[in-house]
DNA sequence: TTATGCCTAACGTTCGTTCGTTAGTCAATA
DNA sequence: TATTGACTAACGAACGAACGTTAGGCATAA
């Protein structure tokens, strides 16, 4: 017989659920129905219903710090940035959209997202989170990218904290609303390649 | 006897619980314990539970069409621009500061956003009132504002949707930061400053 | 044999809701 | 002026359903 994966399985449809009705809102039963077990089957791999969202909280958090964008970037370090050479207004952009692509359409990341997003009053453990992982890692990684476009001469020198701040604001802006309405995000990527554009237009040097 | 308004106090406490837990997550019982009166008592003043959310929702609705600082401005109108003259950087910071302090200290509008915020991705109505109110309103108005300075030879000339994008966000970020850590106000306020500040350096004609 | 994974059944609690009752208000009527 | 009846807003009690959780049984795999 295939080893069974269940335990996986509950993570997986607890973070689909969460993410749209968020914990409270969703029922031992709803999760047991999603899986296709008995509800009683849960407690064989999990304490209770809270240990399913402390394990899908921290599942969620190890999968970003492995593969978050945001907090592995050091753009002062000479090996990250010696084939970035080439930031030009367009191959950012180009950059920018290819990464709003992929967390805007990774499960885990995307769900992870409106997880927060729901849970940022109730739960403080997750507003710590959400203000980490989607305002302070982002301001981070990207006036790391304004520094280094400011010691490139590609951009004019200036508070590299607002600059970030309004060079990625749009975007978290336009990403909440992707995933809110994501028909939309063909019109949202055609506004991001103006805002780029029109980034390093105003900030040329 | 004095006139009762205990309707107005549930919709008052309905408000207050859904903004922090989401509608499915606050229980009749709760409820009826924060108003003060037994659970079964509501229902003299509404039909159901959904019956409490619809006219929360008009409720907020109604506030934001009659108050909102967003819908009600327009820029081509001389009426409303003739006291605008003096619209400098500092002037400009000014003015969004305090409409920042209002929106973030209101108890109707600080609540109704967190409400859109934690239903946005369960209820398509509340999706499509945070599109618009916390979006789409917020960008028109301030396309208008940038046409303004434009017209007045403030700022230079460019794609007013994608200045507008760039002025509003950081704003909308800031506060949701401040929805979800309000000790950091004096903080944002002041990032607020140096935003519009370094917005109209930048786009200084 | 032991351990695991899923099952059925049941637990006590809480859910949203309904019912009938009661006390108080107000206007019309006798 | 006093009596009546309609109306309102609150109540306690109870409803069936769903909640999260536990216990015990029964296969299968190690």
């Amino acid at each position: 017989m295939e080893k069974s994966n269940t335990r996986e399985e509950i993570l997986e449809a607890a973070l689909d659920l969460f993410a749209v009705n968020g914990y409270e809102a969703t029922s031992i039963s709803q999760l047991a129905d999603a899986v296709g077990i008995r509800k009683a089957s849960l407690y064989s791999h999990f304490a209770n219903k809270q240990d399913i969202l402390d394990t899908v909280v921290e599942t969620v958090l190890k999968g970003y710090a492995d593969h978050s964008i945001f907090v592995r970037a050091d753009w002062d370090d000479p090996e990250f940035t010696k084939d970035k050479t080439g930031m030009t207004a367009e191959n950012v952009a180009k950059l920018i959209q290819g990464q709003m692509r992929y967390i805007l359409h990774d499960p885990h990341i995307s769900k992870g997202r409106k997880l927060l997003m729901i849970e940022q009053f109730r739960n403080e453990e997750l507003a710590g989170l959400q203000t980490k992982q989607n305002y302070e890692d982002v301001l981070n990684y990207f006036m790391g990218m304004m520094r280094f476009l400011i010691r490139q001469g590609t951009l004019k020198n200036a508070d590299t904290e607002i600059m970030a701040a309004q060079f990625s604001s749009p975007i978290t802006v336009w990403i909440n609303l992707c995933d809110r309405e994501p028909e939309r995000e063909d019109e949202v990527m055609e506004l991001v390649r103006k805002h780029v554009m029109q980034f390093f237009e105003i900030y040329r040097k």
